[in-house]
DNA sequence: TAAAAAATTGTAACCAATACAACAATTATT
DNA sequence: AATAATTGTTGTATTGGTTACAATTTTTTA
């Protein structure tokens, strides 16, 4: 079942229900958002929390930054060369995770 | 008012309620969501989602990065130079506003 | 094949946030 | 100063995504 985290690029829970109930009739969200989560915790996908709106997943997760277009609310991808592109945090800190957000206006939606 | 959002770092909503509504015992918690929200419009402040749970505020709007530490669930504020020394977006993507949070534990919950 | 374990379902509850109508306070207008 | 108009505040009801949980189904194991 997790083919369609691949299939849709950023999709929500709810998204993600859609795409597959017609598939799978009987499915419920309960088995949605408790699949994403184990996902989530088996390091196969991510959650993103973008502004305001609802929780997105991904299931790539290799190190990227995400760009959220302030009018068609579209989610892209951009990739960078590596962690070590980013700013140090103070030292003692043990940096687990890093996460890069950008948002704007995308290049469809400058025209 | 605004003077609560600079006493403490990063504030729920229900926070700042919390600390105001001593003070004003009138003072409605739509009020408090109203006022954050303007604030932020105006850009005397900022809402910063960290992960899970609510949306929290901050009157500090320079340049700065969010950790989170994952045991005591502490926001620091860390700094760097600018936002030059953050991966450049895409060509043609127009970006208005970088957000960088990383997450792991901060020194005092590592020993 | 039966018993045990694990997964799925659907409903109810949760909770932060918003909408909105009633009310209060402030400012503008003569 | 008095009235009208505008602005701000309040409290309640509602929304909407998410979680909790008991009941049921499916799968695994012996």
């Amino acid at each position: 079942m997790t083919y369609l985290l691949k299939n849709q690029r950023h999709p929500t829970a709810e998204m993600v229900y859609s795409a597959l109930h017609p598939k799978f009739p009987t499915l419920s969200r309960s088995t949605v958002y408790q699949a994403l989560d184990l996902f989530c915790e088996k390091g196969a996908a991510q959650k993103i929390v973008m502004g305001e709106g609802e929780m997105r997943f991904e299931a790539d997760i290799s190190i990227h930054g995400h760009f959220l277009c302030r009018k068609c609310s579209t989610i892209f991808n951009f990739f960078y060369p590596g962690d070590t592109e980013l700013p140090a945090a103070p030292k003692d800190f043990h940096v687990e995770h890093r996460y890069l957000y950008y948002q704007g206006i995308c290049p469809s939606c400058a025209t």
